[in-house]
RNA sequence: GGCAGUGUAGCUCAGCUGGUUAGAGCGUGGCACUCAUAAUGCCAAGGUCGGUGGUUCGAGCCCACUCACUGCUACCA
């Protein structure tokens, strides 16, 4: 296994604003990105905007802006979600940058020396707003108009020369690969409606427009722009630097992990590794799907008036508490659901009463009866043995979960150890341990935040910076805060000493006067 | 229609190659404690494991049929 690991986000159509499913998206990646880095890996995160197409025309005609401006409005939204969510990305690519124009166009050149690119002609029943073709069954007939079966859009007859794509050629290979990497596609549902979709035959890819010049420009042929497949896949290797084989990113590729929605699973699984094969770079090591994000049961729509802001979110609920329910709450892979009192509950019941109180009342014990510093530990019992087994296999068990990116059990485990540490200390009750054996008192302070350092190390890549805070207030040096370091080589050194303790989360009160 | 998958306590889900009283978290009810962010701990209630029929000494876990729901089914960021 390399020691690099590069993870993208799927880049963000920016005709609107950045809506859940875009932060989810990128809170997960970027729990992954933090986790490897702790870990100890070489780490490139990627997230981007895709900013080419009709739409994009479209929407800045609409609001009397030119297209580049609406791009670099919306970008910048974008950007700022990322900032606002505490995203670690390495890069911000947007595929209307000079770098990316370059790439695209000479991963198009390599397609095309392949033998893999020649010019014919499309026609179709073409919905704009969907940007999609559709097959004359799919559509219907209303009146003098002609709509769309599946999303009721108006569709028009078009008929428009186009350079193509030989996917059928990579039908073989592709199943090949599949086969061969079993864990290219994941989660297996989504291997399985992938190779069933490849097994019935692939036909060549239009992969060309002349109907609009907001686009990359085809090599040798300029009246034609590139259709969104080449253009926007391309960004994962531009970001590297391609086509400077010598440039210093160029050691990432290729990716470690494609994280991507459900809905562009085809273009990352079967469109994407066939334009590498042709181009003869290397294929992505995975690419990993996540579901879909519904308000209680409900699609997020603008009618229904559920669409929730993330970045409002995020300063509704805490950074900390926004990222750890969608990640905790939600089997990663699949589909989830989420509300209000649902979050609320979360907050409430795991961060601050379990892991913020936890922290608090050992801490504020410590800072009143040991002076502010890390207890002694005057010899362990039988009763902490369980609990130093359970802390010092959590990273272990962590990086097994992490190799189906099982991020809801990684929480899962560490909330163990915080429960049962919660236990421990009521057990052992130290209040009045105080008054019959202090130093039974001080072991039992000293392990319970031996506990919450370990806790605070494995929390980090969800929760950053609620759990360096955590550290934070058990004095952990900043360079020992790795993966490596949740050993017992690393333990809290007693008489250390400690900041005075502080909450580590709010408890989520709903405002009062909600009287209108 | 075809292919794939799901259906287990009020809710969200675990249940390894079939084997003693089917588990967790949340929620609910009761009790305890007071270090703590009215936090925490303990105990309890609650499930004929979608349905029917099989295989087996024995089945949530295997087979057949059946019902319900979900995804995919050629270019929907």
């Amino acid at each position: 296994m390399s020691n690099r690991f590069f993870i993208s986000t799927a880049i963000s159509y920016p005709n609107g604003v950045p809506h859940l499913g875009h932060a989810y998206e990128l809170i997960a990646a970027d729990a992954i990105a933090r986790f490897m880095r702790l870990d100890g890996r070489e780490v490139f995160f990627l997230t981007g905007t895709d900013e080419h197409g009709l739409k994009m025309v479209q929407t800045a005609e609409r609001e009397g802006i030119p297209v580049r401006e609406l791009a670099d409005r919306n970008a910048a939204r974008f950007r700022a979600m990322g900032q606002a969510l505490g995203a670690s990305n390495d890069d911000f690519i947007r595929t209307t940058e000079a770098r990316h124009y370059a790439s695209c166009q000479e991963i198009w050149r390599r397609m095309e020396a392949n033998g893999d690119i020649y010019l014919s002609k499309y026609s179709g029943w073409y919905s704009v707003r969907d940007e999609a073709f559709y097959g004359e069954d799919e559509t219907r007939v209303e009146g003098d108009k002609r709509f769309s079966i599946s999303t009721g859009t108006p569709v028009e007859w078009v008929e428009e020369e186009s350079y193509f794509f030989r996917l059928s050629k990579y039908q073989q290979p592709l199943l090949d690969w599949y086969a061969a990497h079993p864990d290219f596609i994941g989660p297996d549902t989504r291997k399985n409606e992938v190779v069933s979709f490849v097994s019935r035959g692939l036909t060549d890819l239009s992969v060309s427009r002349k109907t609009f010049t907001w686009g990359v420009p085809v090599p040798g042929a300029p009246d034609h722009v590139m259709y969104v497949w080449v253009d926007a896949l391309t960004n994962y290797i531009t970001a590297c630097g391609f086509p400077d084989e010598g440039a210093e990113r160029m050691k990432f590729w290729p990716a470690s992990l494609h994280l991507i929605g459900k809905d562009i699973v085809r273009f990352h699984t079967v469109y994407w590794p066939a334009f590498l094969m042709s181009a003869g770079l290397p294929l992505p090591e995975r690419v990993f799907c996540h579901g879909f994000l519904t308000n209680r049961g409900e699609k997020m729509s603008k009618s229904l008036g559920n669409v929730l802001e993330p970045i409002a979110m995020s300063e509704q609920y805490g950074v900390d508490a926004f990222r750890y329910f969608f990640l905790r709450e939600i089997s990663f892979g699949q589909d989830g659901t989420y509300s209000h009192e649902a979050i609320v509950g979360r907050l409430n019941a795991d961060l601050a009463n379990d892991l913020g109180n936890l922290a608090q009342r050992s801490l504020s014990m410590v800072n009143k009866n040991c002076e502010g510093r890390v207890p002694a530990n005057n010899g362990i019992h039988g009763d902490e043995i369980g609990l130093f087994d359970q802390a010092s296999g959590l990273i272990n068990a962590a990086r097994q979960n992490m190799e189906n990116f099982a991020l809801h059990t990684i929480l899962a485990d560490i909330w163990r150890l915080v429960a049962d540490t919660n236990r421990y200390f009521a057990a052992q009750a130290p209040w009045a341990l105080k008054k019959t054996d202090p130093a039974r008192m001080e072991t039992v302070l000293y392990v319970t935040a031996e506990m919450l350092r370990y806790i605070g190390i494995a929390a980090q890549p969800f929760i950053p910076q609620a759990a360096a805070k955590l550290l934070d207030l058990l004095a952990v040096p900043e360079g020992e805060r790795t993966f490596a370091h949740a050993d017992g080589k690393f333990a809290l050194k007693s008489g250390t000493e400690l900041p005075a303790p502080s909450a580590l989360f709010p408890r989520y009160v709903e405002p009062e006067a909600d009287k209108a």
